[in-house]
DNA sequence: CGATAGCTTGAGAGTACTCAAAGTGGGTGG
DNA sequence: CCACCCACTTTGAGTACTCTCAAGCTATCG
């Protein structure tokens, strides 16, 4: 899942229905805290995240880390780029995947409907990707982590009587690494948007949306 | 092109000759300045640059801009998602395009050398992306503007006796904007590199990298 | 040769970072 | 079951980097 300007199109299943393609490989399975692939490694599959979350990271030889990603259930990951992996990635929770031929991807002869299907949710990434990057060059740290938590409601939030909630399963750091942050920057936003009566959080990986329509405006820079 | 940590095959065609393809559609000629689509279009054709230099950018609400990518000859670019386009693009110079029709992409029916072509070239518009995040969100500004120069330099570099020269068709506002920086960010940081001998200039649109290993270890955060 | 757009430089302010310490919660072992 | 430990989060103080606003400078083009 990338960040973006909430938008009702990016809200739909990026790939659609892919029941109903050939052949069904089994599952997969992932423990917390593992990694399923290394930036380098040769790519064999793509995977559709079934359940869980995924962190899609590349890293920098003096260990600063950029997160590229957080793979949701419906989520397509592991593009190759000259069939290598360019990203590594890192369970959040335990996950289930369904793998997919990185042949589906390259060549319509096994399954078209497949081929298209993962052909669409590599085309939904680049435009996904287009909005962070907005996100990472142009916005302040309010409005970085307002969008993240806007796309995260709509994407993956639960309704809480009238409220949004949204549990997050990822770390401070991860979400400082996602938005170019500090986990310190992250955590002081976190609380300026708590003392704003926007958010309230507990155990620090639950957190509520009191005002959306405030949130919402934050993440687009309508001026604090 | 995208910036990224320099990398041998970075600098491959990234779709390779795509002169035998059919059917073969006249070359689109845009002037400097002009737009050739813009975000929310709908995307009919894609296009391989053949001479010239585009930029393809996204807007904030309130004007803040994020240069997404510079196109170079050989780059392809108009990659839909649901069908539009995501960026503007403009260009910065008088431009050749050779135009494909989007179905081209999205079907192998028409000619699956084609199709190929046009997959893989968005694949590696994924990975390049990628490496342009790590730029934006994890690099200062001197790493910044050293990784763009290395990479303008490998990409779009002439020799120059024993050094290297790159002519940027771009301002500085356009190099600010892809990089996250403001135009006197950008400015000031030239004026540092020039001062550590590492580059020169010249007219502010020529640049001679004197020192190319200190370029690049700059880039790459080897402590200033 | 003057006008104008783009580039550079300067001074000061502000945001996010660094380093440091205290608080919180979950897990483990006694 | 409780206490301790460890990892993560939060808060604090001070710094540094980049931005903002402003003015000069430089090229280019009529």
């Amino acid at each position: 899942m990338y960040v973006t300007i909430p938008d009702q199109d990016m809200f739909q299943t990026p790939v659609g229905d892919l029941e109903s393609c050939t052949p069904k490989i089994p599952e997969t399975r992932l423990k917390e805290g593992r990694f399923l692939y290394l930036e380098g490694d040769e790519v064999e599959w793509l995977y559709q995240v079934t359940s869980g979350v995924v962190l899609l990271s590349r890293l920098l030889a003096d260990g600063r880390r950029q997160v590229i990603a957080f793979g949701y259930p419906g989520d397509i990951i592991g593009f190759p780029s000259r069939g290598l992996h360019h990203t590594d990635c890192m369970s959040l929770t335990d996950v289930r995947l369904q793998p997919y031929r990185r042949a589906h991807l390259e060549s319509g002869e096994g399954d078209p409907k497949l081929h298209l299907a993962l052909l669409n949710a590599a085309l939904l990434e680049i435009s996904a990707m287009q909005d962070h990057f907005m996100m990472l060059g142009r916005k302040s740290a309010i409005e970085k982590l307002a969008s993240f938590l806007c796309v995260f409601s709509e994407r993956v939030g639960e309704d809480l009587g009238p409220f949004r909630q949204i549990t997050l399963p990822m770390s401070r750091s991860d979400i400082a690494d996602f938005l170019g942050l500090t986990t310190e920057t992250v955590s002081r936003t976190f609380t300026q948007l708590r003392k704003a009566g926007i958010i309230s959080t507990d155990k620090s990986d639950a957190v509520v949306i009191l005002k959306p329509t405030a949130l919402l405006g934050l993440s687009l820079g309508d001026e604090d």
